[in-house]
DNA sequence: CTGAAAGCGCTAACAT
DNA sequence: ATGTTAGCGCTTTCAG
């Protein structure tokens, strides 16, 4: 079926060495051997088995990432940040959707740690429950992106999650509005944590008392997003502002409001946290906490490809800036 | 580092041979034997090394799929269906984007190649120039999905474009649209031939002569929607009506049409293939042909875990039904 | 029922 | 500069 290094050794008239001299240029080998060589390959259409080639190395070239939830283009934004900087190192990268689901999650650190991958780049699902020592046992280098871990020391690269929502609710705050609820993530990962401890922040250099009835949790989906904005607006007592802590759960807010037939920002100022995707029908209309998501896989890439490299450091915790960007969703008053 | 099947088998006092029957259950084994191996495996936290078995059995348990492009929820809800079935017959899937990119889409068709996948599902980035051949020749099984394959007499699971595209046009037409325009997709890929042969269809059987002009591609991004919108619209004579070829080139379409002030249905009637992304801002609005993305994927892997079972039949065609959901951005008259 | 030995395809000492 | 050999970690005959 397909031909081995052996076929092309014999082929051509050398030992399997030899070719694997040629393939790889690790020495120098003879003009006409070589030429010889690589007949051989280019006629048997040789590739060579990575499988025994990894075994045998003890060394993969292939980096997986595995993505809280594919449908995100925040995180498919990572993933293209990622895929250019390995590339450009030689390494391919592949994607494994966890969908937000520890089990599934599980799975795929498993089947990184089975195939001997080179490396892992992921968005755990929880601080706490992500099993990256399978991983770190095995020696394999693991960079968390987006979300932090507590576990390990291993290195993240995040952004400063919990001064960019103070910024957002204070910026809800100097537009007047007195009762902000707050569409939170995912419980158990350190961007919902930060997001909050941020709202918390600004309520409190602002002076302005904490509800905890205008706190609820949209598990950074967009149904929850949908059923959270709805839950609170029908509230007796419903907000005058909102934050909302991911671009998924602000569509779904975007969605409530339109159903409860509510606008923004009259009705209701709102700050989403990340950019909105597929913004065209909102264009320019949200205030949203940008972040620099290719940046952030890049980043994350370049950190894992020195670890993969044997390089040795401490623990690294790359912080780099979103920004609030203001729109017409939470405008008020002019100025 | 990490113990091999070699210190499970000295800890456990048995040889390799039956660490191996014992984990992998192929034959019977003394009941204590096996306590002393499972003990054994447990306490030294034992993995088989995934490369040596796959080499070893000369079958790997890892499926790719290349998708077109992460960022389509299109794609992503196909991968969902992959993902089921095929975890359900214990094999994981890996994600490749290719990001409508030959030459990217080839290097993870090599890795497949490479890593010996059992199998591989992808979205062709083009009818002939895909490089299928790399996989097929070492006799690992590929299925279409989405898009087919010239090429090679691969199986594939699509839907019907051709038809349900005829529909979408004959709707608008029945509107009362007269000058149609389509924005078609990649050149070079089934799903794009066969929506703009529907849209021909469509006018033919309405006896209403085909313009030329008001055929523009978008290469099946939302830029390319966005800007062959804004082309079409300011000719001198606009259409009355528009097809567009994908939806998220259907998303530009909406931004393009809000930019040059223009609303829908009033003037420009308005019918998307597959369903719009993030529809919420949108809610009910569009009128879209709707494709079964999920079973789509369901369906392709179902295929290529029988051919990786070994399973031979003749390359299969399947076609799913997408069916016209008609919403308001195309109804101009009653009834 | 269990162990010894061979071998999957490759690379890297070690010889020559 | 090239070939020979050993071995990466696993499964699977083949003996016993």
């Amino acid at each position: 079926m397909h031909s081995t290094i052996r076929d092309v050794a014999s082929a051509a008239g050398v030992s399997k060495a030899t070719v694997s001299r040629v393939l790889n240029g690790h020495a120098t080998v003879d003009a006409i051997l070589t030429g010889r060589v690589h007949a051989a390959a280019q006629q048997l259409g040789y590739r060579p088995n990575g499988l025994a080639r990894s075994l045998r190395m003890r060394a993969t070239t292939v980096i997986e990432m595995v993505i809280a939830d594919v449908t995100n283009p925040f995180f498919t934004a990572m993933v293209r940040g990622v895929e250019d900087a390995a590339q450009a190192a030689g390494y391919s990268v592949v994607l494994a959707n966890a969908d937000e689901d520890l089990a599934k999650e599980a799975r795929y650190i498993e089947v990184a740690a089975a195939e001997r991958m080179a490396g892992v780049i992921m968005c755990p699902a929880s601080e706490t429950d992500t099993r990256v020592e399978l991983l770190l046992d095995r020696g394999i280098p693991v960079i968390a992106v987006d979300r932090r871990l507590r576990t390990a020391a291993v290195d993240s690269v995040t952004v400063n999650n919990r001064a960019a929502s103070r910024d957002a609710v204070a910026h809800l705050l100097a537009q007047g509005c007195r009762r902000i609820g707050l569409i939170g993530g995912l419980a158990g990962t350190t961007t919902s944590n930060d997001r909050h401890a941020g709202y918390r922040d600004a309520l409190r250099q602002g002076a302005v008392p904490m509800d905890i009835d205008l706190v609820v949790d949209g598990g950074f989906r967009i149904d929850g997003g949908y059923e959270a904005t709805l839950g609170l607006m029908r509230r007796r007592e419903p907000p005058d502002g909102l934050f909302i802590a991911n671009n998924l759960m602000t569509l779904g807010a975007v969605g409530a409001l339109a159903d409860a037939e509510l606008r923004f920002p009259q009705d209701v100022a709102v700050v989403g946290f990340d950019d909105v995707p597929w913004a065209d029908p909102l264009r320019g209309r949200m205030s949203v906490v940008s972040q620099p998501a290719y940046d952030m896989g890049r980043r994350a890439a370049g950190l894992l490809l020195r670890r993969i490299q044997g390089e040795d450091f401490p623990p690294q915790r790359l912080v780099l800036p979103a920004t609030l960007r203001i729109g017409a969703s939470s405008v008020r008053r002019p100025g």
